[in-house]
DNA sequence: CTGAAAGCGCTTACAG
DNA sequence: CTGAAAGCGCTTACAG
C-alpha cells in the first residue's frame, strides 16, 4: 500500500522549496534545467501525480462535466454517453453521469445539486415529463449560476444554451420520399412518442413529404393497446404498403402485427424503424432504420461545452448543431 | 448570473468569523442557538452551498466513485450503471463513468488515471481482452494505492477486492432442468462467448444438468459465420428441440436460423435467450430469457464499495455476492 | 534561478 | 460561545 506522495514530501527529499518542485513539474521557464531534471526524476521514481482535488480547488474548477440522461436502457442514450466519454477524454474531463428516469422531479433535483458546483458544465437531454410540463426553470437556474449548459437530442426549448440535435424532420421527409420514389402509394407512420418534440418533428417530416392529394396514414398513441389497434387498422384495412416508425416500441410492434396477420416483410409490407444498429441488424428480417449517429451527437455536445469552458465561444451567443441522419437499408425495406 | 457566495463573504456580512459560520452550518454544538439561526437564515437567503471541491480537499476524499464499463451499448451494463447511480445517490457519491470498449489498453489507461486520485473507489467489469490476456496488474495497482475495488459481473479473478456476480452456472443448470422436466430429450446450447468466464460458466451449468447418458449439443464460436453453421447443424441435423443461448448474439441468431429453416418457435423449437427484458418482450415471438437483475447487481456493487469507504468492512477480508437469476417465460418457451 | 507568502474554500483542534 | 490559526495539496505573483 504505497500512499500517495505529495509535493511537500518531494520538496523535503530534494531539499528545495515546494514552489520549486511545483514549477519544475509544470515546466516553468523560471527553473534551471538542472533542477528541473532532478525534480522530475524523483517525481517519476515515486510516481508522483498531483492531487486533482487540490489542483482543481486552486484553479477554481472541477475538471468534470455532468451528463443528465433520461433513460440509460435506451441504447440511443447509452451510445450518446459513449461519444461524450470518448471526447471528454481528449480534454482530461471526467464525466459524471446522472439518470433522470424521464422524471421531472429527479431532473430538477439533479440540476439543483449541480448548482453547488460539482461540475464545470452540464450536458442534458430533458426528461419526457419535463417536456410535458414545459417547466425549465431548473435549467435557467444552472445558467444563472454561470454553469454552461448544452442540450442534446431534445432541444426544442428556448434556453440560452448550445444545442445539438438530430434532423428528425428531414430524416422522415427523406425516408418517405424514398418509398414514394419507388412507386409506393400508401405510406404510413406509427408513433408511440407523438407527444414529444422529437416525435412531432418526425411526423411533421413524413407529412411534408406527402403531396396535397396523398392521404396521410398515421397511427399514434402512447398507450400500447391503442397503438396496436391503430397500426392494425393501417396495415389491414387501409392496406398501407410501407410503414415508418418513430421509435423502438412502434418499430417492433409493427413487426409483430405483420407477423400475426401473415403479412410478409418486405414483400407485403416495407418497414422502416427507428431503433439502434445493435438490434436492427439482428432481427429477422433485419430492420431498416434511420441511423442518428448518437456517438457523434455525444462528441459534438461535449465539444460545444468545451468551447464554452475554454472561452472560445462568444458569451451570449449560442450554437445549434444538427446531426444529419442516414437511412440504413436492411432486409425490411427491400423492394 | 449570481456567482456563488463563500463562507468568507457570509462571515463578513454577519460580522462573525469564518469558523463560526462553518460550525453553525454544520450544526456544531459549540455555537449558540441564536447565532446558528442568524447564520442559517442568511445562508438560506443567499442559497449558500459549500464548495464541494474545497470540502473534499479538506476531508481528503473526492466524493466520487469510478465505474469502468466494457460496453455501454450492451443494455445489461447500461442497467448496471443505472443501479449504481441510484444507490450512489443515497450516499451523496457522484458517479464518474469510464468506457473501456472491451479494450485492455484503454482499461489500463483508465486504471492508471484513477491512481492519481480522481475517485474514492472503483467499480469494474474487466474487458474481454483483459480476460483473454489474464493481465490484472492494473487492478492490483489500484489496490496498492489503497483505492478499494469492487468487481462486478466478470469476477472470475483472484484479486483482493469485493465482488458481485450473477449465478451463471446455476441459471443454465435450472433452465436445462426445466426443459428436461417437460420431457424434452434433445436440449442444446449456443454461445458466442464461450471464451469468456461467464460463457464458460453458463455452458458448465448446462452440461452439469445433463445425465451421463444424455448427449450434449453445443454450438460455440466467436465467429458469426461459424456459429451460424454450428447452430444450423444442431437444429436441422441433430433435431434439437430446445436451445439455450448464452448471449445476445446467439439468441437472435438462433431465432433467425429457425425462421430461415421454417422451424416454428415454440412449436418446433423452444428457445431460451440471454438478452435484456427491453428487447425480449418486443420480439416476435417474444423471447424467454434469463433475467440477471442488472440493477440489483449495480446497487449491490456500490453498496459493497460504500461499506469499504465508511470502514464497515473488515480490511483484508473480501465479500463475494451472487445475484440469483430468474427465468422469465415468454412465448418462445411455451410448451 | 529559488523560495516565502498568499490564497483557492473549506474544517477543526485549540485558546480565550 | 467565538475566533485565530493551522492545514488539506496545490499554484503563482512577488521578492530577493
Amino acid at each position: 500500500m504505497k500512499s500517495k506522495i505529495t509535493l511537500k514530501e518531494l520538496a523535503k527529499l530534494l531539499n528545495v522549496s515546494v514552489s520549486t518542485v511545483s514549477k519544475a513539474l509544470n515546466d516553468s521557464p523560471e527553473i534551471s534545467p538542472k533542477t528541473a531534471e532532478r525534480v522530475k526524476e524523483l517525481a517519476k521514481l515515486h510516481n508522483y501525480k498531483p492531487n486533482p482535488v487540490a489542483v482543481n480547488l486552486k484553479k477554481s474548477k472541477t475538471g468534470t462535466v455532468g451528463v443528465v440522461i433520461p433513460n440509460i436502457s435506451n441504447s440511443f442514450f447509452a451510445r450518446v454517453l459513449s461519444g461524450i466519454e470518448a471526447e471528454a477524454q481528449k480534454y482530461d474531463l471526467q464525466v459524471i453521469t446522472y439518470i433522470s428516469n424521464e422524471s421531472y422531479g429527479r431532473e430538477k433535483q439533479i440540476c439543483d445539486l449541480l448548482t453547488a458546483g460539482f461540475v464545470d458544465g452540464v450536458l442534458i437531454a430533458v426528461s419526457e415529463e419535463t417536456q410535458r410540463k414545459r417547466d425549465y426553470d431548473h435549467l435557467f437556474n444552472l445558467v444563472e449560476y454561470d454553469i454552461p449548459v448544452v442540450m442534446y437530442d431534445r432541444i426544442n426549448v428556448s434556453i440560452p444554451a448550445d444545442k445539438v440535435g438530430v434532423d428528425d424532420e428531414k430524416s422522415f421527409f427523406e425516408a418517405t420520399g424514398y418509398f414514394k420514389s419507388k412507386g409506393l402509394k400508401k405510406i404510413g407512420i406509427a408513433s408511440a412518442i407523438h407527444h414529444l418534440g422529437v416525435g412531432k418533428s418526425r411526423i411533421q417530416g413524413y407529412e411534408s413529404a406527402l403531396s396535397k392529394t396523398e392521404k396521410p396514414f398515421i397511427a399514434a398513441s402512447s398507450r400500447p393497446n391503442v397503438l396496436k389497434e391503430k397500426i392494425q387498422d393501417l396495415l389491414i384495412q387501409d392496406g398501407v404498403e410501407a410503414l415508418l416508425c418513430t421509435d423502438f416500441e412502434s418499430s417492433l410492434m409493427a413487426a409483430r402485427i405483420a407477423y400475426e396477420n401473415d403479412l410478409k416483410i418486405p414483400n407485403d409490407l416495407k418497414l422502416m424503424g427507428y431503433i439502434s444498429k445493435e438490434v436492427a441488424e439482428f432481427l429477422t428480417p433485419s430492420l431498416s432504420y434511420i441511423e442518428q449517429h448518437p456517438r457523434d451527437l455525444g462528441s459534438t455536445a461535449l465539444q460545444l461545452l468545451q468551447n464554452r469552458l475554454d472561452g472560445r465561444s462568444t458569451p451570449g451567443k449560442f450554437e445549434e448543431v444538427i446531426i444529419e441522419t442516414t437511412i440504413v437499408h436492411l432486409e425490411s425495406s427491400e423492394i
